[in-house]
DNA sequence: ATCCTTCTGTGACTTGGAGTCATCTATGGG
DNA sequence: CCCATAGATGACTCCAAGTCACAGAAGGAT
């Protein structure tokens, strides 16, 4: 066959591992930062490089000096984006004392919040998951798995440690699907751009998406909790969710999860 | 904020309502297919419009002229790669019988079979999901949504009727879940171009991979199924699953699922 | 047949943005 | 003060998408 294994080989474009002088490196965040705006904005193929060059009164040359492409600079954007996102066992303690479930709670209350604060990196990861191109989110997905920026490992061995979720399953096992779900999740609770179904009919009625969020909680507690987890911790966890309700309003930091 | 709500109006690029005269709808169709072959061996972007065009014999503006636009052809040629999968209750009457979990079961694996002898419109479907562009992504999502071309909702009140999956959540989210996860599940197990974890080490073992998926079903059988099915089926359902291998030499028609 | 109208095809042309490169300028070390 | 090197520049090339004015068919109607 050949087609898919053997498709073509990936410029190392997007690898720099020159000395780096202090004064350039500035200018490369610089760069950055305007690129992510625009590609934020525009969307990655309307976004003009030149455009991104003329805000910062730069030549277009300059740009490409620093980054060798457009698809470079993107990927530079997209890890800087993804790497802002809080980590999942970055909520607060008490959050955390009341175990791995409540902690997902925790982020999928809050999604919806930290995207109307602060769109702009969410955007960009949403790009770089969909919007661009196989071959840079090959690269992409190279990044996420050796970077692992959400800590999905760490949280998901936290998990085990505390005894709520299953062990009789690879740690790869879980930390895939919960990525998958958990991704997917967010972006049709948050985006009309995506949404394959799950908000068809009812995106509006924000009740709902509560009552959404505790049904897909409940279903990942029966797919990857211990048995014990799943009928125990309704009771306790409605309490916590309460007192979470309450102390929601200063939302800290950015955020994906 | 406006960013993601307000993205720009896509132009109804798209849709095609003419009356369409026969001998048009001939040479429109013959044009999908070679688009159809080029897209899939070079990818959305290094596919060129023109190089279709000479390999037909044809000027370029005649696929503008019916097409619109690169984005409206892939869009089609799109619509018809996904169109030739099967379906999930096209599975043979026998294991149709042998109730939901066991059907998924089938599809999932024979996915890898069906890869190597068709790889093409899975690579479209590919390109169709990651490696193009938001916009056009976004109008992809809402084919998907009004064909339902894999029949997955069908196939979840299958699973309803036949008491096998939990009738305490709405079918939405039956149906979101496993399109969700059924989706990222093949991919990770079919291409080197997406795999986010799950396979990251040991990728090549072949009775690992039929681990992984009874792993995978167990899974969903906890997430979506009723709770009698989870350890009722097992023993029943490696009967069935020894018939299957028997009889799995002669892979009838192509499929993604 | 002939005319007229409507549909279909054509290819030279325009547009516009990614990427290049010879040349210039700043920097810092000796 | 000089030189070597890193970094900046913008005019230029390249290339592919998309346009358009015109040129053939097809198909009625008379």
């Amino acid at each position: 066959m050949g087609g898919i294994a053997s498709s073509p080989v990936v410029p190392p474009h997007y690898v720099r591992t020159p000395p780096l002088r202090p004064r350039s490196e500035n200018k490369r965040s610089r760069i950055v930062d305007a690129a992510m705006q625009h590609f934020a904005k525009h969307g990655y193929h309307a976004a003009r490089v030149g455009d991104i060059a003329n805000e910062l009164g730069i030549a277009k040359g300059s740009i490409f000096q620093h980054f060798g492409s457009k698809d470079g600079l993107f990927f530079e954007v997209y890890k800087r984006a993804v790497r802002s996102f809080s980590k999942y066992l970055d909520a607060p303690a008490e959050v955390r004392a009341a175990g791995f479930f409540q902690v997902l709670y925790y982020w999928l209350v809050r999604t919806e919040h930290m995207l109307h604060e602060d769109w702009i990196p969410y955007r960009i990861s949403l790009l770089g998951n969909y919007g661009t191109d196989l071959l840079l989110k090959r690269e992409i997905n190279r990044f996420l798995t050796t970077e692992d920026p959400y800590g999905t490992v760490a949280f998901v061995r936290f998990g085990l440690e505390r005894g709520e979720l299953r062990n009789d399953m690879d740690v790869e096992m879980i930390v895939s699907i919960l990525d998958w779900t958990v991704e997917r999740f967010q972006d049709a609770l948050l985006t009309a751009e995506l949404d394959p179904g799950l908000f068809r009919r009812q995106s509006e009625m924000p009740e709902k998406k509560e009552a959404r969020i505790r049904q897909f909680l409940e279903l990942l507690q029966r797919a990857i909790g211990t048995p014990s987890v799943i009928g125990k911790s309704r009771p306790e966890a409605r309490k916590v969710a309460a007192e979470m309700r309450k102390a929601a309003a200063p939302v800290v930091g950015r955020q994906k999860l």
